[in-house]
DNA sequence: CGGAATGTTGATATGCCTCAACTAAAGTGG
DNA sequence: CCACTTTAGTTGAGGCATATCAACATTCCG
């Protein structure tokens, strides 16, 4: 969690204390576990700590549309914190660990370090950054782009956290909540990663996200990062 | 701005005095103005005194997308106040009057009053809900349900706002700012508009929206208020 | 009064959806 | 260990919603 504040966000020594200081309890979940449900009233917030996360729409038809994931170190549900009803879900990918801390102790922590309160408050608003650019993404782009720009975004955030390894990051994703996150068919999604693989951009098989010409696929999914605000860029 | 911030927070005296010893800039912009443009790096953030305003992505392509619209009261650049660059911009609809504070002076209140922090920090929270409402909206409904949405959240927060007359509200928003919202070419707007206007759910003329059956127009747009966190739902 | 911006409508093109069949991989029980 | 089921991924054919293009009507505004 501090690596991941450090990544936008300056903190001196009090401030660190006071978040070593919060004790969190974790859990281990299994792959697609919700960790929070629509219309839920939770006093804790969850970090990962391993693997990933997702937030999601459920609709009255029973559609799912997802709008953002998480990976280790984000705080997918940092947008409950003021709010008292979840408006959305939010579920684990893959075999995942989270860390669970009470509202109370991080709101008592902002109260007494304004600026770590300013460091979360600012994590929100790039998670609010990523939702704006999904709304751009999924309104006027074609599938292979749409698709390329979350490719871009996801190998980007998981290479500025150290989680990536030459070109490669997990991210178990399957093809179906691909579709859900974009708005697309599930064929559609079949023939737009058959473009993206077949004209050696990137690749994406059996959970590992894979990047083969990062300039083209980011020139194919026109994308920019400077919506994600990172203090040191990692390209 | 008190007004609003009240829909959904709860604030004391001390919380008051704090937010009437600001003193903001006051202007009047025209019609289509920018307040801020992407890239720019702001000191003032923003509130809207009275018309409207508007953020928007540009694409490489010269393509706009709009992320989202504000009332009189609402905080459009509130995104930006602990981001350095701007990653979107402003512009106002209609004559637009809007007041301007410091940054400085502001993250100095939120010291003094960290109530009044939360209460902006979950302004900014609620931004972001009305962004993921957007994804859904954009991604998965058709070009009728997506207008319908749009109306339902623009004339319920009006009326949270006491922003209404009976069923109508000012909503200067052109047609084609309607399709750059909702990921729709101009001609399915307009088809899309007359079938609004055709069935009796709603309509929009000369810069007025009004509602004709608020039952059945909620219905095809799907539109479930939740996402708002209002104290006190106007219906 | 003239020009520009905005709104309206029709004809055609196309990207994506739907449906359907099939393959491959992963988990399950005998 | 293998048959069995389930889940995930692949591919083709046809239809439909929306884009594109084009012409025209209307309103706004100097």
């Amino acid at each position: 969690m501090i690596r991941k504040l450090k990544e936008h966000s300056r903190l001196d020594h009090d401030d660190l204390a006071e978040i070593r200081h919060l004790n969190p309890v974790v859990r281990e979940l299994q792959n697609g576990a919700d960790i929070i449900r629509q219309g839920d009233r939770p006093h804790v917030s969850v970090m990962v700590v391993e693997g990933m996360a997702a937030r999601y729409h459920i609709l009255p038809s029973g559609r799912r549309q997802y709008l953002s994931f998480h990976l280790a170190g984000d705080m997918p549900d940092s947008q409950c914190l003021f709010v008292d009803q979840m408006d959305h879900a939010v579920c684990v990918l893959g075999k995942t660990t989270i860390a669970l801390v009470a509202h109370k102790d991080l709101i008592a922590a902002f109260v007494r370090r304004p600026n770590f309160a300013f460091a979360i408050w600012r994590e929100t608003l790039i998670d609010a950054a990523i939702f704006r650019e999904a709304i751009t993404n999924n309104s006027g782009r074609s599938a292979v782009a749409r698709m390329a720009h979350l490719f871009c975004e996801l190998f980007y955030r998981a290479r500025a956290s150290g989680l990536t390894r030459d070109y490669s990051c997990q991210i178990p994703i399957s093809l179906v909540q691909l579709g859900e996150a974009l708005g697309l068919s599930i064929a559609t999604i079949n023939r737009a990663l058959a473009d993206i693989r077949d004209h050696d951009l990137a690749d994406l098989k059996n959970g590992v996200l894979t990047i083969n010409d990062w300039s083209r696929l980011s020139k194919r999914g026109e994308f920019t990062p400077q919506y994600l605000h990172l203090r040191r860029p990692p390209f």
